[in-house]
RNA sequence: UCCUCUUUAGCUCAGUUGGUUAGAGCAUCUGACUGUUAAUCAGAGGGUCCUAAGUUCGAGUCUUAGAAGAGGAGCCA
């Protein structure tokens, strides 16, 4: 006797085959019909007990949430809706569940209560699809960077250097925050924290990629990001998973070209290897749509949004392109934008992307060169002086994926820039010291892991696609 | 951080111009039934109406302040 998974179980066209399995019981029906689930797959496998030969008290202790070991025969199903189920010879029950206290009930239940019962809401189809979906999506990052002749690189979390410039982060220290020293211009003295130095949780890796980028030629980061603003929206999380790679010798068509590539073989991925969990998340989200007007409900579905991504090609536009055809459309001219794009260098708003991406082009967008000014420092000036050589990932529902550049290789433009901003070049010498010994045209991008996980399973809130979310005032489990 | 909305039973929600004992569905429990698919049928239990202060003869309902959650915005990935 061998103890299997349920979805192995289910795969099996053998019958008559004594069994083991162990799992947690969904709902059992009729005191007879255990629907059992151990994780492996989206579906359940029915164990059928002969209840006039088993104990009521052991009857009474099979209710949803139980942990229990079955033994028994697999055999063809005699009922409706299932291929085999296992006619069960023995049950043990390995841990109660008691059904007056237990959360998750047979029942639908709002994602806001789930997110309050994260540490039990994988026990749901909906939240065991999603992260199985997520697990499969990171091994599919690693996969295609692998294959793709990349070096993986961990980057430091802990950070010395404050220039990074991507946002609000979140300071790291041991010195005692009621009664911390202080130096003779009256503020704190980190001369005397752990590190001697100012330090915090990392905002991106992108900087320290770059240095192995220009000695190893290609590599990439994939790891926890934190951001300390106060952002409270269903696209952002205080601590998420960044994908960063970074190439030597590689400009920003060919870093465009790296990131779509990426893309659809991840998104490839899942749809060969988690067929049952994507369908399962499709047929929730015609379900949902079916209780919205019909002018809301999407044109397609969700493997079919996943299956055009892979077949089709992302959408290059330059910033100056965007600009014009966002100038001359109708929710412009008439006003309808709560910012109107009156002239080049514009900062686009997400109601503008929002149009480029679900209304005009109706596919993934990249756009590109961007004026500098709205940009970071470390991006590469182009010749006419005025833009840069940055892309942008624009997805349909869910706002920007990507963020690339390719990044400045020339010591002098770097240091003017650099100054510009008061950036002092002493927190980045090493930064530097790339443009001072053999400096090369090199590219990268940062890829939000949770952005790519809400467009793979449909969900809406970033706060429902990792297992613990870091949010403002939230840090529960 | 800003704007809008929400907070009532374990869950999802209703609750009229302020008025007796705050309701429904699901869940749970009890009983019936037993090849069911979120089983079905009958019955029962279950309430700090988010918190605090106020107005009033009387507040779930009105006012003020606060907390939490959601949606949108900004910022970004």
């Amino acid at each position: 006797m061998n103890t299997n998974t349920v979805s192995q179980l289910l795969a099996k066209d053998q019958f008559g085959l004594e069994i083991e399995i162990k799992g947690w019981v969904r709902t059992f029906r009729a005191k007879r019909f255990i629907a059992l689930n151990d994780g492996s797959t989206i579906n359940n496998i029915q164990c059928v007990v002969d209840f006039e030969n088993t104990s009521e008290e052991t009857l009474k202790r099979i209710t949803t949430g139980a942990a229990v070991h079955i033994k028994g025969e697999l055999v063809e199903s005699q009922g409706k809706g299932q291929k085999v189920e296992i006619v069960v010879t023995s049950i043990e029950i390995l841990g109660d569940s008691d059904p007056e206290n237990y959360p998750i009930q047979p029942k639908k239940h709002s994602f806001e209560f789930l997110r309050e019962n994260a540490h039990l809401r994988t026990r749901t189809n909906t939240f065991s699809a999603v992260m199985r979906l997520r697990s499969n999506l990171s091994f599919a990052v690693h996969k295609y960077f692998t294959e793709n002749g990349f070096y993986n690189m961990h980057t430091p979390i802990i950070t010395g250097s404050d220039a990074e410039g991507a946002g609000e982060m979140f300071r790291v220290t041991n010195l005692d925050a009621k009664n911390p020293p202080v130096n003779q211009e009256g503020k704190v003295d980190f001369k005397e924290d752990f590190f001697g130095k100012e330090t915090n949780l990392t905002v991106s890796g992108q900087l320290e990629a770059e240095t192995y980028a220009m000695s190893l030629g290609k590599v990439y980061t994939f790891g926890p990001t934190f951001r300390a603003e106060n952002s409270n929206t269903s696209r952002h999380l205080s601590e998420f998973w960044m994908i960063e790679p970074e190439v030597a010798f590689m400009d920003l068509a060919g870093n465009m070209d790296l990131a779509e590539d990426f893309m659809k073989s991840v998104i490839n991925y899942i749809l060969e290897n988690n067929k049952e969990d994507l369908e399962f998340l499709e047929n929730r989200l015609l379900d949902e749509e079916k209780t919205k007007p019909q002018s809301q409900r999407s044109e397609m579905s969700l493997i079919e949004k996943l299956k055009f991504v892979v077949d089709n090609n992302f959408k290059r536009v330059s910033y100056t392109e965007a600009i014009e055809i966002l100038r001359n459309s109708k929710p412009n001219k008439k006003k309808k934008f709560n910012y109107i794009i009156e002239e080049w260098g514009a900062d686009l708003q997400s109601e503008h992307e929002r149009f480029l991406v679900e209304k005009h082009f109706k596919c993934p967008v990249i756009l590109f060169d961007y004026p500098a000014n709205i940009k970071a420092f470390y991006m590469r000036l182009n010749e006419d002086g005025k833009t840069v050589r940055a892309m942008d990932i624009l997805f349909p529902g869910i706002g920007e994926m990507v963020g690339g550049s390719q990044r400045e290789e020339r010591l002098d433009v770097l240091k003017e820039k650099m100054a510009a901003l008061d950036i002092p070049e002493e927190e980045l010498w090493w930064y530097l010291d790339l443009r001072k010994y053999g400096t090369a045209v090199h590219s990268g991008f940062g890829l939000g892991f949770e952005r790519l996980v809400m467009f793979a399973t449909g969900m809406t809130n970033i706060r429902d696609v990792i297992p613990y979310p870091r949010t403002p005032q939230n840090a529960e489990f």
